[in-house]
DNA sequence: GCCGTTTTCGGCCCGACTGTTTTCAGTCG
């Protein structure tokens, strides 16, 4: 969905140069409409063609207009407009730390400044001192940002994997420290969004000076940006900014609402709270000067008539009324998952591999487990896991878990798919040039998992594959899986999810945690999974008889 | 520019922090 995302840049351009020129509400219009149209399932291009551009949120009369001329002609003679308007170097500043729409204009009118290597010549022949506004500080600190974005150009997101480590050293260092009460990770972060601009820490402390000095020493920071009586912000040695907050606990449930957001949820919120006399903000919710609520986040849902809504779906499509009429999903829990059905061992496991796994499977209380016992490697040559531990995998099943086997190959040659009939699950990824998936449908009599698709558009063609199957697609982070966004996408069309579990995994490997947040994040409910469904629902047809046989065998 | 279980007009979150201030403007989340 290359034009969502094109469209979504377009009119946040657009944003930030109506801010420049001082427009007042338009910028945020703009903004929203932006967001929406990353976030949506569907080509924009779809719903266009049904005409449904005005039910996208954010999305009237004038930017519908604009989505239409810009998918009919490629650009948006609006956007052309402005851009001709405000120099283009402009935005550069703009998205300079600390610096905003107000101050780039100020550079742009009274100094001529139309991009960052202007306004570093400027600062260097001394132009800005002595301009009201602009003390030592400030010329310094923008003179920093400068430096910082040509050494290190808008590092941006980061993915939720990549940031999901550093988090937990943070708690983990926070809580050593001492003098911490409730702890908790909002913001993006929280919701399991696919990558996270920053991490908000959010504590209760009777100390929080203490508390600063503490986060100040970790290891992982490279430097304190502000820090005031409730909150610091730092930098991270990557370069991720985080923010922590020390809140008094009767206010912790309102924080931790207001950041973990999103910005639309919240603001959604704020319009209902209004409307019924109430006010939010991160301290409580309020009537008049009285404190209704705020010590918990369902405190805060319960004063506005709604159900507490999980995290993951706090986007502000349509959770809230949701919410209100108490018909919120029971997004699928850790709890709910019955088993793995995508499991490796590596190639030359032998009995201690193999004990570990259904050790820590049954630890996990999982009633079976899918585990790779050969197929098709990348480079297209075959591999299989010696039989002795092929055989040690089947005497699982007397011991009350059951083990499939599945044969994992790429989506080329029926030879190799004809060895996926004679095992339990066949497991398909695309060739590595990201070719779609077979021609010819799913096999019957076995079950079919998708995997290493990558999100995005990438996925398409094998949801539509998948449709009116039996077969599920793994959704979790990093390139192998499909992300929250096509997960909603599978849920659409009725194709089964499956969730990666912590077993065989690294207890520091946060891909199974994360692949339960997108999965809920997408909005599935335990009969959306197919690794949630009862255990003999899963394994019916897994042929026992055959177990302890080697795929080359039978 | 969007939006509406009171609204087709009149709202649009609001408080912390910083730097420059002498009472506040700008940025950020």
């Amino acid at each position: 969905m290359a034009t969502n995302a094109e469209a979504a840049e377009a009119f946040r351009d657009i944003a930030d140069l109506l801010d420049v020129l001082g427009e007042r509400f338009k910028p945020e219009a703009y903004r929203r409409a932006s967001r929406s149209l990353e976030s949506l399932t569907e080509d924009l291009r779809a719903i266009a063609g049904r005409g449904e551009l005005r039910s996208i949120p954010g999305v009237g009369e004038a930017i519908a207009e604009k989505i239409e001329e810009f998918l009919r002609t490629g650009h948006i003679e609006y956007y052309e407009r402005l851009k001709k308007e405000v120099p283009a170097g402009l935005l550069d500043i703009l998205r300079l730390p600390g610096l905003g729409p107000k101050t780039a204009r100020r550079f742009w009118l009274e100094l001529g400044v139309e991009g960052p290597a202007e306004l570093t010549a400027a600062i260097d022949a001394g132009r800005l001192n002595g301009v009201k506004g602009f003390g030592p500080k400030k010329i310094e600190q923008i003179r920093a940002a400068l430096a910082a974005a040509k050494s290190a150009p808008a590092s941006g997101r980061v993915p939720l994997e990549e940031a999901y480590p550093i988090a937990h050293r943070l708690l983990d260092g926070l809580r050593a420290a001492g003098g911490v009460e409730q702890l908790e990770i909002a913001g993006s972060f929280r919701r399991c969004r696919e990558t996270v601009g920053d991490l908000d820490l959010l504590a209760t402390s009777a100390e929080p000076e203490k508390v600063f000095d503490a986060f100040t020493h970790l290891p992982e920071i490279r430097e304190v940006r502000l820090r005031g009586g409730t909150k610091e912000t730092v930098l991270l040695t990557n370069g991720l900014q985080v923010d922590l907050r020390v809140v008094e606990p009767v206010e912790f449930g309102a924080a931790l609402l207001y950041f973990t957001g999103s910005k639309d949820h919240n603001v959604h919120l704020r319009s209902l709270a209004r409307d019924r006399g109430l006010k939010i903000n991160e301290y409580g919710i309020f009537r008049g000067e009285d404190r209704v609520g705020g010590r918990t986040e369902a405190e805060v849902y319960s004063a506005l008539a709604l159900d507490w809504v999980p995290p993951e779906i706090r986007e502000d499509r349509g959770e809230v009324d949701l919410a209100a009429r108490h018909a919120l999903p029971r997004l699928v829990e850790a709890t709910d998952l019955t088993g793995d059905l995508h499991v490796h061992l590596p190639e030359d496991a032998g009995a201690p591999e193999v004990d570990r796994l259904l050790a820590h499977a049954r630890s996990a209380h999982l009633a079976y487990l899918a585990v790779v016992v050969g197929g098709v490697r990348e480079d297209g040559s075959e591999f299989a896991l010696p039989a002795r531990t092929v055989e040690r995998l089947g005497g699982a099943g007397a011991r009350g878990l059951r083990v499939g086997r599945a044969w994992e190959h790429d989506a080329e040659g029926r030879s190799s798919r004809a060895r996926a009939h004679e095992v339990d699950l066949e497991i398909v990824r695309p060739t590595r040039d990201q070719r779609g998936p077979p021609t010819a449908p799913p096999l019957r009599g076995t079950s079919i998992a998708v995997a290493h698709v990558g999100g995005g558009e990438a996925a398409a063609p094998w949801i539509a594959w998948l449709r009116g199957t039996a077969g599920s697609i793994e959704i979790g982070p990093g390139p192998e899986r499909i992300d929250s966004v096509a997960g909603r996408a599978a849920l659409e069309a009725g194709v089964g999810l499956r969730v990666v579990t912590p077993v065989g995994r690294d207890p520091h490997d946060p891909t199974a945690p994360i692949s339960l947040g997108f999965a809920r994040r997408a909005g599935a409910e335990k009969k959306d999974v197919r690794n949630a469904a009862a255990a003999a629902t899963v394994t019916r047809s897994w042929s026992a008889g055959r177990t302890g046989q080697s795929p080359t065998a039978g």
